[in-house]
DNA sequence: ATCCTTTTTGTTATAAGATAACGTTCCCTC
DNA sequence: GAGGGAACGTTATCTTATAACAAAAAGGAT
């Protein structure tokens, strides 16, 4: 939370009561949450209770690095060392245990020409732990 | 489409009619479809109008490898060189004129212990032609 | 302090994407 | 030509996401 409030303070972005409890939430959650699943939270909470809500404290939380999105599972995770710079995160998502790990990505040799604005690595699978007890 | 047939008839599949057409349309395409879109185009040709029948057909294409699904756009492209041996791909999404190119992709290092079954290689920017002409 | 502008918030309403469950039909095998 | 599994089409419902509007709050300039 502290990066948190650091990144924002760097960024010139307010990082209000909502958002902040969004990215609590996130952080509590330890796995990727569904918009809604916040929402119900947020709405417990005292505040608001219909979808945009969570997703403007979510998108939020995205556009300043604090949070991504994992396309696969249309859902969000807090991150977990947020630096302001934009990287560029890799994702292994555990099909069986449904946890997601971070880790840094490593995308080599793109075509030429192709100006990259932003990226998504996600890699499906058995986590070790998983792998292991299923053997 | 000779290729289609082929990996089908590899795999002990059947490209049934229905299925057949969503590939051609996806193909007729030349962009990514969203699942409604390939869906009113099937319903066009006498199929059936209610959203599994697109899904079904889609869901058989992506997995054998014919088509492919782009997360971050909800959609679907025909994969250009269908090979039977699932191949792992990256996707350049233009944010400007929406095309989508695929090329191979590139995942260097992963950390040890974690099983990969999938991967999902997005890449949102500028494609060459649309980065020159907004210079 | 007060006015003004911009940002943020919460709401209503609706759009867009996806799947569960059921009965029927088709096709292959015997 | 009968049995059984795969594929189809339907109804119904669910989940995810956004547009558009009004009210409140924050911050800057005077």
């Amino acid at each position: 939370m502290a990066a948190a409030d650091q990144v924002c303070l760097d960024a010139g972005a307010r990082l209000t009561p909502v958002r902040r409890r969004a990215l609590e939430i996130l952080l509590e959650g330890h796995r990727p949450m569904g918009a809604y699943d916040v929402l119900a939270r947020l709405d417990a909470d005292g505040f608001g209770s219909k979808p945009p809500v969570a997703y403007r404290a979510l998108g939020f939380l995205v556009d300043h690095g604090l949070a991504h999105r994992i396309e696969r599972l249309n859902a969000f995770v807090a991150c977990p060392n947020p630096d302001g710079s934009g990287h560029a995160p890799a994702f292994l998502i555990c099909r069986n245990c449904r946890t997601v790990a971070e880790v840094p990505a490593a995308l080599s040799t793109l075509p030429e020409g192709f100006r990259v604005e932003s990226t998504t690595v996600e890699v499906e699978g058995l986590c070790a732990a998983c792998s292991e007890s299923a053997t």
